[in-house]
RNA sequence: GCUCCCUUCGUCUAGCGGUUAGGACGCUGGCCUCUCACGCCGGUAACAGGGGUUCGAACCCCCUAGGGAGCGCCA
């Protein structure tokens, strides 16, 4: 028997990270198991299913990279086969039609909530004969009594009574079919041997699986996984930190890291934390998952997005980061090649945006020194540092501004005034990049290129001249 | 309310009857160093509580507490 699974998100909404991470936990186990993996938009909910995001959901698994081997499905192309298994189970008297209005259920619901009971459906319909031709719906006849047991590979043996399980509508008024139907008629007619889901699902588990054995069908092997909770423990909501999985691609991540985090949220292999695609496909096991639900952590993802930035081909990461350079109206053909700045500063960034925002000093000037930096670094004391550097470089023909060089350079001048790499090499650093911060002098120099240092240096200069002005007054 | 599920450092987790309870993120001390990162070395911090079972419990059983899900003509 092949593995064949299924991720089957409804269009309400984009694909958020616990969406994600179910697709990915049932893509790894399809690829793990040299089985398919289907994706199957459940669009049933006519009211709220938009195409909006089913594009969002494509485009977040194109995205993730989690690519399927059949579908997209979409369930609301399926409704005749449907309605033909509906058809056949009230054939068979294993379904019923019910007129019960709204109002006797929800006095029913009441009733039975004030007495502490569950609310459940009771059955009134059950034996009545009831002409097709006036407003019905559907329920299926859920068997009285017994049990039924999830073998689930996470949560392992959970046992229901059938006496908690109503008789569920499984068809609407409208003759729309619901959800339950649905989803096992689906599973079913695409040959799904594995179902692997939000643990929100585990208490329709065994409807399920009393409507797939009324249908002659054995049920699939089950896997429950929990939630995903926000960075504060609490329920991830769209109100609250649920966020789209593009919003992250936008935000700068990059696929592999999220993927990366979370296959870690809820497994793990001993101690290891980076894992490939590859490894994720060998090593990863359903029946590892925890069964606690966990909590996003934003720091984590930074981390493993600024391990998987930092050695990543760059020729990849510079393209990744061109629309960000863009976005701050930045055209990367303008400067020096975005391949030697990323090699140069992908360390140092968590995210390509963040990446963006400590690159554009190469590209254009500044506005502004940083303040704090300015006023450690720009002082008297620096000015004829700065002027002797400034009087080198002028000399320095274009063809020998290299590492080498310019390295060289800084270095002597260091050597004449009698002092440390320090002292010269901060005042130069802040009068070039505006900041403190940024890859070695040299490296910086090379790339910021000898005009727009010239430049620069003359800026700091006028800076320090005016405040040593102000200084001494 | 009822049914089902869950509970190890702040967070993600290892552990599957005998461990100084390990790793990672974060925070923090130091090293490296022209800065910031990276990297390296160190520190911080946990078995929800209570009963059992056992020579011995984070691990097995029971209870309590706390958290979650479901109980729709939503999925």
């Amino acid at each position: 028997m092949t593995v064949r699974t299924r991720f089957a998100p409804s269009p309400t909404g984009y694909l958020h990270v616990g969406g994600a991470r179910t697709a990915l936990f049932s893509y790894l186990f399809a690829r793990k198991h040299g089985g398919q993996f289907v994706l199957r938009i459940e669009d049933t909910d006519l009211e709220r299913s938009t195409a909006e995001s089913v594009n969002a959901i494509l485009e977040g698994m194109t995205w993730l990279g989690l690519d399927y081997d059949e579908g997209p499905f979409y369930q609301t192309q399926r409704f005749d086969r449907y309605n033909a298994v509906i058809d056949a189970l009230l054939a068979k008297g294993l379904a019923y039609r019910c007129v019960c209005s709204k109002e006797r259920l929800e006095k029913l619901r009441e009733d039975q909530m004030a007495q502490r009971l569950k609310p459940r459906y009771d059955g009134h319909c059950r034996g009545h004969e009831v002409d097709p031709n006036t407003p019905h719906v559907i329920r299926f006849k859920n068997p009285a009594d017994g049990v039924v047991v999830v073998d689930d590979m996470i949560r392992g043996r959970v046992v229901f009574a059938n006496a908690e399980l109503d008789d569920l509508v499984i068809r609407r008024s409208d003759g729309a079919p619901t959800y339950n139907l649905s989803v096992v008629v689906d599973d079913a007619d695409m040959g799904i041997t594995h179902v692997i889901r939000g643990d929100d699902h585990l208490n329709n588990t065994p409807r399920q699986i009393n409507i797939l054995r009324a249908l002659g069908h054995e049920p699939p092997r089950y896997a429950h996984v929990p939630m995903i909770l926000g960075d504060d423990g609490a329920r991830l909501s769209k109100r609250h930190g649920a966020v789209s999985v593009i919003a992250y691609r936008d935000q700068g991540y990059l696929p592999e890291a999220l993927l990366n985090y979370l296959v870690r949220l809820g497994w793990s292999h001993g101690d290891q934390e980076l894992f490939s695609l590859e490894e994720m496909i060998t090593l990863f096991e359903i029946g590892d998952v925890n069964k606690a639900a966990s909590a996003f952590n934003t720091d984590k993802l930074d981390w493993l997005n600024q391990q998987y930035l930092h050695h990543a081909d760059p020729a990849r990461i510079a393209r990744l980061l061109s629309p960000h350079m863009g976005r701050l109206d930045i055209d990367p053909a303008t400067g020096p090649d975005l391949i030697e700045v990323v090699k140069a500063q992908a360390a140092r960034a968590k995210t390509l945006t963040e990446l963006a925002e400590i690159s554009a000093f190469f590209y254009r000037d500044f506005e502004t020194f940083d303040e704090a930096s300015a006023k450690k670094h720009l002082r008297l004391v620096a000015r004829e540092g700065l002027e002797r550097l400034r009087a080198a470089f002028e000399l320095m023909a274009y063809e020998d501004w290299t590492l080498e060089g310019l390295k060289h350079v800084v270095e002597a001048i260091a050597e004449e005034l009698g002092t440390n790499m320090g002292k010269v090499a901060q005042p130069l650093r802040v009068a070039i990049v505006g900041r403190a911060a940024s890859p070695g002098i040299d490296e910086t120099l090379r790339l910021v290129g000898k005009d727009a240092t010239l430049r620069r240096i003359d800026k700091a200069l006028a800076y320090i001249a005016a405040r040593g002005v102000n200084e001494s007054s």
